[in-house]
DNA sequence: TATAACGTGTAGTATAAGCTATAATTGTTG
DNA sequence: CAACAATTATAGCTTATACTACACGTTATA
């Protein structure tokens, strides 16, 4: 049964995807906050991400492991190269998905809404369509 | 800032939708089983998702908790009522996604692979986006 | 029918992600 | 410059999801 071997596949990327959707979003929330106010502080990412800020600071730890932020204690938070670049490509696919909703006909709410559940699971192929789209000419 | 408590309203519902997720995958997979084999085993689920068993135990105990399937020792599984419904809601849904990936692009095997990520964070208005695209003329 | 093979359950471990409560540090201000 | 407010860190708990290793039941077959 080679469909039950893709479906497994198909799965398990799923589950790698949760684990580094938090830490994408992470980044890209750290990369908005030092744009749009200068610095990212531990406070601020809890308050956007509405968590408590202890998980942000156990969050931060594993970043930091895992090479994409740097931060010492009592300062605010740093994104290394990796996580800048992590950032960027969040935030580009991030815009794409929004803009793709929008013109299909979702309003603006919904869209961000959904593109931060829908934005970590879209493949480059399914990236590259919906741009496709954006483009096109109006559709209805 | 009421930007930044709708973002946090977002990531929140996000991680709630997580916590769905899973129970989602194993309805779904457990009702494809049951329709397709005639009963459901945990070998067969924990084949198809690509865990390990024991992992497979743990989450219909916690199905079952949540009264979404029914178990005996040694026993299959079967679905609730409740466990059906959210399993025919899922796999609309799910064939909504492939069916719109498919539409604007996307081949078949990424279209599942995406699908398998996406169908948990689509809302209701999206997925009806998702419908009148499927039931527009051909893109391109 | 006895046993081997397979399926299922249990125990124990790890990691991630969340929380509350408390301690420590920093910075601001009286 | 001392004290207080705000921020940051730590400790300890919970739940979910994964794993391996081992024990127990069922089923099929020799």
């Amino acid at each position: 049964m080679p469909d039950a071997d893709r479906q497994a596949a198909n799965f398990q990327r799923v589950r790698e995807a949760h684990q580094t959707e938090l830490a994408e979003d992470y980044v890209e929330l750290i990369a908005d906050l030092i744009d749009s106010t200068g610095e990212a502080r531990a406070t601020d990412v809890a308050r956007r991400l509405g968590v408590a800020h202890p998980t942000v600071v156990k969050a931060i730890g594993r970043l930091q492991r895992d090479g994409l932020v740097e931060s010492l204690p009592y300062r605010s938070i740093f994104l290394t190269e990796t996580g800048r670049a992590m950032a960027e490509r969040c935030k580009r696919r991030h815009e794409i998905v929004v803009g793709f909703l929008r013109k299909i006909g979702v309003d603006e709410e919904t869209a961000e809404r959904d593109a931060e559940g829908i934005e970590h699971h879209v493949s480059e192929m399914t990236l590259a369509a919906f741009e496709r789209l954006i483009r096109s000419k109006p559709l209805g």
